[in-house]
DNA sequence: CTCGGTTTGTTCTCCCGTTCACAAACTCCT
DNA sequence: AGGAGTTTGTGAACGGGAGAACAAACCGAG
């Protein structure tokens, strides 16, 4: 990460400044967009946009200043156009080739997934360990080796991996990621990785989530008994 | 130690008032002590759990702090006490009834996720809208029509549902959640639901993550340009 | 061309969360 | 028993994000 906070900023269309809290809700922003799209709407204010993404306006307005002034003042927003500008923002305009490792219940189900590719990415290979999974042909791709990484990595370019091993394998498959090139990691395991600085893990704990659910519940119904 | 409650929402005296942000992270703790424990560890420090759970140990002293005081000075935590401190305090010593309603790839993955039953979540109905899934059987329930979510929430008192259906379907199935009594949802489905207050709605979206990580790595590659 | 209505972009303020730093409290060793 | 060394719990400073409010800018009617 660039840590020298560079004043001369003379980069007004590129304005690299966009907060972490923003930068996660551009893809919502650009679902919304493209729900809009296929509905044939044209343009939209931030309000319609809002309410689409479930957010609200003036936080949306806000995210959307940091890319630049892509609407109109009294009109607001081309719906196409400004889809275009938060693609791009965010890179999904470009190909990502992408590969998965841990070929069980879930992997299949990331393999399969429709959002993936539909946004730019590319599962150009699914690994596993266990040889009996090898004969395997999922998704239109077959399951590799995991000792394929390297060649397919270096092969494709690849610079995103998926994760979805048991929790036991994670932290060898990242260290085997990252020795190969890899600086993007998703990780469904429910682990915490230790990767170098430079290298980007986020996480999705199945679990976790439920158990904030189920903690809120509590309070919800005992909130009723005078304890 | 006493939390001056001044802020009174809409929590009665006994439940204390958690930051949302620790309630995201004691399920962290949690693994990160159910593993020191399985490795035989009996007591541990803020700075080696913490490091487990791969946070900062002030964060996590304070953290802990708004649970109570479950540590000891100049010796640490007992792990197995801390850890059924809060479990208890997240609910997951109770058991929680759940439904899945959508059983395709996703469905099936979470169905067999074993992280689920281990935290007292119990898949008590697997439902999909398509007759030709009714006769499968899934990490051994077997899926029912959705017709039947009232019935089956009224009998096992589900306050959990789990939606792994389409995007076009989800508002649907939230609704009908919503109408029997359902009050916590867990949304796969890649869009915005609307329930009404009172109703708690968490999103996990597969693709949005994917795209989070491809906007940093598009910026650590185009950082080596000048422009 | 001007004026009223509309919507964006931005500023300002408040609040939540993170982090630092340190006193309080406990153990162990002599 | 007392002091040295550790570690927790917490007050306080700090930074960032959320939301309200408003000026600037645009469109269309007359």
């Amino acid at each position: 990460m660039e840590t020298r906070a560079v004043t001369a900023r003379t980069t007004p269309e590129s304005a690299r400044d966009i907060p972490e809290a923003t930068v996660a809700r551009l893809p919502v922003y650009l679902r919304a967009l493209t729900t809009l799209s296929e509905q044939g709407t044209a343009t939209c204010s931030s309000e319609d946009l809002a309410a689409a993404a479930g957010v609200n306006s003036a936080k949306l307005r806000k995210d959307l200043s940091y890319l630049g002034s892509y609407g109109t003042r009294g009109v607001g927003y081309d719906v196409d156009y400004l889809r275009y500008q938060i693609a791009r923002e965010i890179g999904v305009t470009q190909d990502w080739p992408v590969v998965i490792v841990g070929i069980g219940n879930l992997g299949h189900a990331l393999a399969n997934y429709s959002g993936f590719r539909s946004r730019g990415f590319r599962v150009v290979a699914l690994l596993d360990a266990d040889p009996k999974r090898h004969d395997e042909v999922v998704a239109g791709v077959d399951v590799r080796p995991f000792d394929h990484l390297e060649q397919i990595v270096r092969d494709h370019g690849v610079a995103i991996g998926v994760i979805a091993t048991p929790a036991l394998a994670a932290q060898d498959v990242a260290d085997r990621m990252v020795g190969c090139g890899i600086t993007s990691i998703l990780n469904f395991a429910p682990t915490v990785l230790t990767v170098p600085a430079g290298v980007d893990v986020r996480k999705v704990d199945l679990s976790i989530e439920l158990q904030i659910l189920a903690y809120h519940e509590q309070r919800k119904t005992h909130a009723e008994e005078p304890a």
